[in-house]
DNA sequence: CGATTCTTTGAAAACAGTCAATCTGTGTGG
DNA sequence: CCACACAGATTGACTGTTTTCAAAGAATCG
């Protein structure tokens, strides 16, 4: 199982072999079952989460009393909630899973003495940075220049697969409209 | 000038001086005036430019026609299309210069190989990239809750000083509405 | 000044949200 | 195996927010 993590670190850089085993020995196995929560509002976030198998949803709770998700996160993504993790602040946000799902966590305490010293891991961690902010901000162009509609049919064209992995309001609301709309959206199109 | 830089990158790290030297030998300062076009549409992004001084709005023009700012840069920012600069692949977006601007820009071959060795510079981009991405959510949390007064009141409150940088119509579009709209905001408010 | 460029205003239209009721499917316990 | 409960999806009428378009009014810069 933590050959996910491992594999998915080799794809982006090569550490000494040591150094990557010190590294994922600091890693501990966690499960999760449907609906768990891996970090709920007004905790602390103390861990970093690599994603094995399963899915996330990344969600808060607006003045109205609505849940709203800024992100999925599934296999092979890391998932945390920075600002608590960083800062250490209490969490605005909820991690909840809505699959069975497997992750390994590492605290503030390990992931700062390896990268303290660990050039590879450093660079796998920009690496990973720098492709979320390049997919954050192809998603703020969408956001920007689509409507409802066709937020929801590109959403479908790139991620045909997920969109069966959650519920239609999860979907909806992560795209940034009611599920109400998302209805009569895909009965317009009679999907 | 580069004085700038260099702070700034003691503010995260500590970097032996010859590596730190090396690395600031490399950014080549470039002025711009305002209008000036920093990167253009269709164009390959072959740099990262830290911003000493001055502002960009990074954009893009819509189906529409209409242009959309996804971002603002001003001083002690990186700025670069990190889709276009990692894939080599033609930018979708406009870098242009709001203001007489000083930046350091460094190109991909000497970037890459300092970042290949150097520990602490790894660092010190991947704490950039977190701290962005902290700042990305807590705007995506503002877009998905916030009525478009309250984005403007809100962008106002902690910005007090940037909103006097911009045209508004430049304001606008990266709150996510028209420059009538925020208008008339403002008339209801009598600000 | 004179000419752009930016901002404001108003009326009509489009888009998406709200609320309430109904429908559908699924899993559970009797 | 059926009945029921419950979560999720759909539908329709109504409301509200934001856009669009067009025109007029400020502001800024050479």
């Amino acid at each position: 199982m933590i050959d996910t993590l491992k594999n998915h670190i080799l794809k982006f850089v090569s550490p000494p072999k040591s150094e990557l085993q010190e590294f994922l020995n600091k890693m501990q196995l966690k499960r999760y079952n449907n609906k768990e929560y891996l970090l709920k509002e007004q905790q602390y976030c103390t861990h970093q989460y690599f994603i094995s198998k399963g899915c996330f949803r990344f969600y808060f709770i607006n003045q109205k009393g609505i849940e709203k998700i800024i992100n999925f996160g599934i296999e092979d993504w890391w998932i945390s909630n920075f600002d608590s993790f960083i800062n250490k602040s209490p969490s605005e946000y909820n991690i909840q899973a809505v699959e069975d799902a497997v992750v390994f966590k590492i605290n503030k305490q390990d992931l700062s003495a390896i990268l303290a010293n660990s050039l590879e891991l450093n660079q796998y961690f920009r690496m990973i940075h720098e492709r979320v902010r390049i997919a954050d901000q192809k998603r703020i162009q969408y956001m920007y220049s689509l409507s409802g509609e066709e937020l929801y049919t590109t959403f479908r064209e790139y991620n045909p697969h997920f969109v069966q992995r959650v519920p239609q309001y999860m979907l909806a609301s992560y795209l940034g409209f009611t599920p109400e709309f998302l209805s009569k959206i895909r009965a317009n199109k009679k999907v």
